[in-house]
DNA sequence: AATCAAACCCAAAGCGCTTTGAATTCAATT
DNA sequence: AATTGAATTCAAAGCGCTTTGGGTTTGATT
């Protein structure tokens, strides 16, 4: 069923049903009712892609999803964030297009999508310090939004982020509050702006407290469950070990876990863990009680809030790029406690 | 730049343009060879749109994912399946778009996309027993794949699955083989088809050993790392607990370490474990030597696969419906051992 | 009864592409 | 030189929608 064969079974012209459907006021009440009726029952939804093609907007968005060249590995708080973007569209009206793409060749895919006109926008994944997509996107006069931001990127854009350097200061205060001295960081990949600002708000509180910044307590790289598995048990293995540790995330902590317990060492005790925490769906930090303690904030509401501000930059291109900045709440778990005396 | 701009400043006219570019024989090799050079130097790119309105190909596939309504969970493999697929679509220029949508209007989803003309197949996400979408999809005439088998359908339809029951009845053997005879097993809810296979073939093992098939040895529900916690808490908290625990998923499996741990209990000494083992990018299964003796099939290959099916269904319309079905390998790590002999 | 807004509705153009059916060119054949 | 047919190329229609720029009815006002 398309327009043309809708407006004949009502004998009305295809403008009229057109208007109907789309909500415009130069048609009777009566009338529009009865088109939306007809709709219903015939269950006609127009084409987008032929909407698209008259009104010169796409109805979609665009997700470019990089692929670790090294791993290829997905994040995996794509599928959560997808999930709350997605809800946002489907309020919207708009579809999510999605691209899988080598991180080699990630520009010439917002270059296609531009040129394309597949897409009114696009949601940038995972930026890195000075990214070079965001003055790409912005030559292109192609609408964006960054989850996350590119420290060194001076041109205003949009965004939303978590402090993660404050959500990472906090939590190094709060061991060392606890008496910690020797605190290792397991970070991610540190050309990923993310991880350089939560090394920069666990320095900032280490030498706030004089203690001074040791590399041999520091690992970087992409944050699986082994990559937490192998630092530990390294960090542990070494004299002078840690006597408390900072993940990046959840699954690397699971990891540091099995290292602390493999090594002998109770957490919480002789070793204690602080992890970032994305809150995703399938990977709860414990039940009613966190299993570790956590920086924690949802990626799941980021990306339906990311997706808010994308369409509304679209919707009034003249505003000023928005930006959200959402504070991470400390958990307290059951993986920190005082740091234990030396013998 | 469009087709009429290009063609213009050729000073040819946009049909000749048109099938120079989409490899049609009518055209001089000469001709051809400008007209490529130029749609590269001017970075011209058809719309999509309107090659799509005019061909009445869409070039795009859908996926529609079912968040239950339960947790809001996104399925963990989710991540990888599509970055599997969307490789292949990559490959063969079709665009995959994204629906998220509440397990509960999950049909409407489908017969709008089909009704929108929006794409020119679908792949079916976590297929249940007698799943309704199947007959659905197939009464639409909307070709698709479904990653998975609906148990209970008995239309010929294009699947692709791991052969869940004999994966399982095999694991269940090898512990049995060790010794073990109290075997619990850590199921998916079981409305799910992949699950309900995994214990068929869980019950088939234990039936064959003359071992009767204890519900309380059972547990079903999401997979998430606290229900694996949980259920192992429980299994191993009654008299008479399991020696042996079958999990259906590693996030599942990293919760029954824990809670295996907590007991005081050394996995793979006192209580064995093996887990189904999705591959997963960020979730690996330990290093070189496996943390959990695992059944396991790589999801992403999985995604890679369907997606070239279902494409190659779209081309032949004719051809009967495409199965195939993946053994999973039996990797032996270090959380199986011979079962302890009671005191 | 004539006038004039409102209110309602429509025909047709246009979005960027493919494709049909026809026209042109040109070398080879009669 | 006329004919033919292959090789090229083109103009125009059409895909399903929105939107411009009118029309035609009304019903109230003069």
């Amino acid at each position: 069923m398309n327009l043309k064969e809708l407006s004949q079974s009502l004998g009305l012209s295809q403008t009229t049903v057109s208007r109907a459907l789309n909500g415009y006021p130069e048609v009777s009440p009566a009338t529009r009712a009865r088109v939306q009726e007809a709709a219903k029952t015939f269950n006609y939804h127009p084409s987008n892609r032929a909407k698209g093609l008259a009104t010169g907007k796409a109805l979609a968005i665009g997700h470019v999803i990089p692929v670790s060249d090294k791993h290829e590995m997905v994040n995996p708080v794509f599928g959560d964030f997808i999930a709350g973007a997605g809800e946002t569209y489907a309020r919207h009206g708009y579809e999510m297009i999605l691209s899988i793409v080598d991180d080699s060749d990630e520009e010439k895919v917002y270059t296609s999508l531009k040129s394309r006109r597949a897409v009114d926008g696009v949601v940038v994944h995972g930026p890195r310090m000075n990214d070079p997509r965001i003055p790409l996107l912005n030559d292109l006069g192609l609408p964006f939004a960054v989850h996350g931001r590119a420290s060194g990127c001076t041109l205003p854009y949009t965004w939303l982020d978590v402090n993660n350097r404050h959500a990472f200061l906090r939590a190094t205060d709060f061991l060392y509050d606890l008496g910690h001295r020797r605190i290792a960081l397991i970070n991610g990949a540190e050309f990923m702006d993310f991880a350089y600002r939560r090394r920069d708000g666990y320095e900032a509180a280490l030498q706030a407290h004089d203690i001074c910044v040791d590399p041999a307590l520091m690992r970087s790289d992409e944050m699986t469950e082994d990559f937490g598995y192998q630092s530990t048990t390294d960090l542990l293995g070494q004299n002078d070990a840690p006597s408390a540790i900072m993940c990046s995330s959840l699954i690397s902590a699971l990891g540091a876990r099995r290292a602390i317990e493999e090594a002998g060492l109770v957490m919480g005790k002789d070793v204690s863990v602080i992890t970032h925490d994305d809150d995703l769906s399938y990977l709860q930090n414990g039940g009613d009680i966190p299993i570790f303690t956590a920086t924690r904030s949802s990626v799941r509401y980021a990306g339906r809030r990311l997706a808010e501000m994308l369409l509304a930059a679209i919707a009034d291109p003249l505003q000023p790029p928005q930006n959200e900045l959402l504070e991470a709440e400390l958990m307290v778990g059951r993986s920190t406690g005082p740091a234990p005396r030396k013998e």
